[in-house]
DNA sequence: CAAAATTAATCAAACGATTGATTAAGCGTA
DNA sequence: TACGCTTAATCAATCGTTTGATTAATTTTG
């Protein structure tokens, strides 16, 4: 039928899709993947014509769910600009902590930089939530709520770079927390909370005019 | 002649290095090293014994240095946590940012979960510097200098994730400084001050109790 | 010192294993 | 039967590694 043909191709995406984080593009062989996934080695070249075919499939299928991500945020007039950026902390911990092997796989590809054309669609994809970010911190110095000598460029960078440290480099940030981060109550209950209250708290002592230091 | 010996050894390194960082461990091949360095397959493993201990060389190499930097500032009685600190992050600016190529092929090395040996020695290697400066934190905490609640592990995350953000993706830490930092003299003149300017700020401002908020 | 013995360094060639990809035959359903 | 799906078998290419032979350097010996 039809249907089980699309439910097929979308578990062999979403193996692909963790196998591809997990062990980087070269190191994921086809036949790694179809094993994983359960199926013949020659459907990943059946359904997706190649092994780049495959991984174009596997990236493209995510475009969608990243654009879209942040704009509502930074079109809302009703808040400030620490406002705004409280949430899309709490927006991003939430929905990129959780799912991180998608990120893992971008990290990687864009850092290696030798398929250009497609790192050039990844970067190109990134950087719409990263001017997003940067419009809000922007806003916030010209408005007098954030210092007016805050480096908003590397405030981003320490944003989603504490972010990708977590995620992308997990046996690290285990050791250094005490706890294993791939521990799904631990994830939810503790670490998540435990991100958004940080990421808040350094970004306001390092941005914000006279907040308030006690809590 | 000796000298040559370890030349040609160091020389064989070098060319690693590179390769290893321009193409990753699986996309860098034993072929394509020798090639590069003008010498025989052979010798790679006749000097390193494997293409693994290629690596591991190359990368024992580069981080023996900053690791007894490292222990030297953390036991020097003459200086209070925030100095400490404060004299960590210069050195690793000046270090890391100029010579990126490797912390970029140490960072994907270690994303990818799946080849056991060789990462498991890569974090072994790696946590005695991140447990180092975690130590430093500790004693800051400890000695009523930083604030009690303070988040050391994420302050961690900070750390070596806003860096790794900016070398690791210089396409898009490009495009949101404004300048390519792949430029040596902006790099040089400007990047690392900046830097070590903004991470000092954004650290102190979390960290230490009652500092002086006006510079 | 000089010849012999030993060790170290280097090379081309080939190894078995694995890579991504393709083939032809078999399968189930319409 | 005919067609889309699935499979095992197989392809050439490349992988990291090993080999045996050869040369250069060093040490031992007479």
């Amino acid at each position: 039928m039809e249907k089980d043909k699309i439910d097929k191709k979308e578990h062999i995406l979403d193996v692909a899709e963790k196998v591809f984080a997990d062990l980087g593009y070269d190191g994921a062989s086809t036949r790694t993947i179809s094993g994983e996934a359960g199926v013949n080695m020659a459907m990943l070249n059946y359904y997706f014509g190649s092994k780049e075919g495959l991984f174009l499939a596997v990236f493209e299928r995510k475009i969608n769910s990243f654009r879209t991500l942040l704009q509502n945020i930074s079109s809302d007039g009703s808040m400030n600009a620490w406002d705004k950026l409280d949430k899309c902390i709490d927006n991003y911990v939430e929905r990129i902590i959780a799912n991180n092997c998608f990120q893992k796989l971008i990290n990687r590809e864009v850092s290696m930089n030798k398929r250009g054309d497609l790192t050039d669609k990844i970067i190109e994809i990134l950087m719409v939530n990263v001017y997003e970010v940067k419009r809000i911190m922007e806003e916030g110095v010209n408005n007098g709520l954030f210092h007016a000598d805050a480096d908003i460029p590397l405030v981003i960078a320490t944003l989603f770079g504490t972010k990708n440290y977590i995620v992308n480099m997990p046996q690290i940030s285990s050791l250094v927390l005490g706890h294993d981060i791939r521990d799904e109550k631990f994830m939810e209950n503790e670490l998540k909370p435990r991100v958004k209250t940080y990421m808040k708290r350094l970004l306001k002592a390092y941005l914000v005019k006279e907040h308030d230091n006690s809590k």
